[in-house]
DNA sequence: CTTCTGACGAAAT
DNA sequence: CATTTCGCCAGAA
């Protein structure tokens, strides 16, 4: 069988239940889909169609720091607003906004737990 | 049909 | 701390 399943649907619905005010990183959204990689993350928010409602934003790298590339000013523009702060190394402190994950509707679905992810590596991310 | 090209992350070196 | 390696999508040219 194709396991060519469309991820990047399923990876804009998980990132439009992160709020504002909060991030996640491309490799926790990865981690609670199945069969997807924190690249093919970037790849879907790479390709979030300009002027949509998907808040691209609010997902960042594991480093705890906004990915560069052109237009990353924009993001760090928006995370302001948001409410996130960062360092002056451009930095923002996983412990005070990271987003805590779907609810547990979602993950009962696919008998999923956000320990799943979180506990995996103990402190991470960082 | 083929080739190119990006918003990543972990481990090893 | 800096590099390298690999995983293996989707849309444009």
């Amino acid at each position: 069988m194709t396991r060519t399943q469309a991820s990047f649907p399923a990876v804009y619905e998980l990132v439009r239940m992160v709020p504002a005010g909060q991030v996640a990183s491309y490799g926790m959204i990865a981690s609670l889909l199945p069969g997807v990689t924190p690249r093919m993350v970037g790849y879907a928010m790479a390709g979030v169609p300009v002027g949509s409602d998907i808040p691209w934003q609010r997902i960042i790298n594991s480093g705890g720091r906004i990915s560069p590339r052109p237009g990353s000013d924009r993001q760090h523009e928006r995370l302001t607003a948001e409410g996130i702060s960062f360092s002056a190394s451009g930095r923002i402190k996983w412990a005070e906004a990271r987003w805590q994950g779907p609810d547990d509707g979602w993950l009962d679905v696919r008998g999923m737990e956000m320990m799943d992810y979180l506990d995996i590596r103990a402190g991470w991310p960082r």
